[in-house]
DNA sequence: GATAAAATATACCGATTGGTATATATTTGC
DNA sequence: GCAAATATATACCAATCGGTATATTTTATC
């Protein structure tokens, strides 16, 4: 990793909580100078325009909340109880996740579908990942007999992620985290009752 | 109805949908003016800032989704099918949702919890009114023998609204209407399977 | 239909926007 | 440790930003 790499992470991690809060329009040159410390012409050396900072950020916060979860799922053996840990693992983060502003899926999503095109497929891509990522869980948990055979692994996915990211706009939205807790309720609910052989 | 008022509430009405689709940041006065087909001084002659036509602009589109729900849910008179009927209106209402860029709640929420205090307040409000008519509408239904006593009125208004808020993002973002379709679904089947008696 | 009042348009303001050309430091490879 | 290459800072650009003072037009009252 030479200096124009570790300088581009820097701008990205400085940068990410930025983007976060204010959005792709919101968020000036201005701040990302301020954010970092760095001067325009450092910042324009090391991504084309506003947008490749934009766009570098999604990604590493993406991979940040990827790799979270996989450590929070991965002391888990059977299919059921890594659902019900990725699910907590929201509950359990949420105070670092109003730190970063929110969660950038959501945040993003919001943000980009009607302004920017490369940034909305991005998230789209990575809520179809994420999505996947649960009905992996389900399927294999289904093999293994752990799962009702008989749930629909792609709509259980979507309700589950429905669930997350609204309960996080409720709970930020308005300050009352129970609101997040009642959302991951009713994930583990409908994951205990229904998942379950 | 004088002229100003007039010309207020087509400024309202014509700048809505560019407000919900850019965010308060991302919409310029020039988008304002190219929306109206007026001049700056003809929107600053009757509002003192942007701040000021965005404020109003929130408070048209909650009206109007209000309005929405309200015939939606007119002709039942049992909580359980208001519930669901409630429900089935933002599934029956998704295109034109859409042709204004989304959920005015769900988009406001995301673009001013960190960047506009006012405005996060009136999204903050009208979350809890939303809340507060599921609740009561279940409180009815308990009241009149058609909704279990045991169900928590607020847990279940929130995962009401987390489930569809959550599923207009993933449908909006990834354009697959059937994430909306499952996540309306599944508050269709707690409230058929849950509440009633 | 003249007049006062209200509403809209024009023309402008300083500040900030995203971006760039160039100069200056700082690494890096030998 | 010296060049060549790379990385960062400086200084600037035109365009756009939100907002305002003033001129003009339109509306309402008599």
């Amino acid at each position: 990793m030479n200096k124009a790499e570790k300088t581009r992470q820097f701008i990205i991690e400085k940068t990410a909580p930025v983007f976060n809060r204010k959005g792709f329009a919101g968020t000036s040159l201005n701040d990302l100078t301020e954010a970092t410390g760095l001067t325009k012409g450092s910042i324009y050396g090391n991504f084309a325009n506003k947008d490749e900072v934009a766009l570098a950020v999604f990604d590493y916060n993406f991979a940040g909340l990827q790799k979270g979860v996989a450590t929070a799922i991965s002391g888990s053996n059977s299919a059921i109880d890594k659902l019900l840990k990725m699910a907590d693992f929201y509950r359990l983060e949420f105070k670092q996740t109003l730190a970063m502003g929110g969660c950038p899926i959501l945040n993003t999503a919001i943000d980009a579908d009607d302004t920017h095109p490369q940034l909305k497929e991005k998230v789209s891509a990575s809520i179809r990942q994420w999505k996947k990522n649960i009905e992996t869980i389900i399927k294999d948990g289904i093999m293994k007999g752990e799962v009702n055979p008989l749930v629909n692994a792609s709509k259980f996915a979507t309700q589950y992620i429905a669930l997350i990211e609204g309960g996080i706009m409720l709970a930020k939205t308005t300050g009352d985290v129970s609101m997040l807790a009642a959302s991951i309720e009713r994930v583990k609910t409908i994951v205990s009752e229904e998942l379950v052989t």
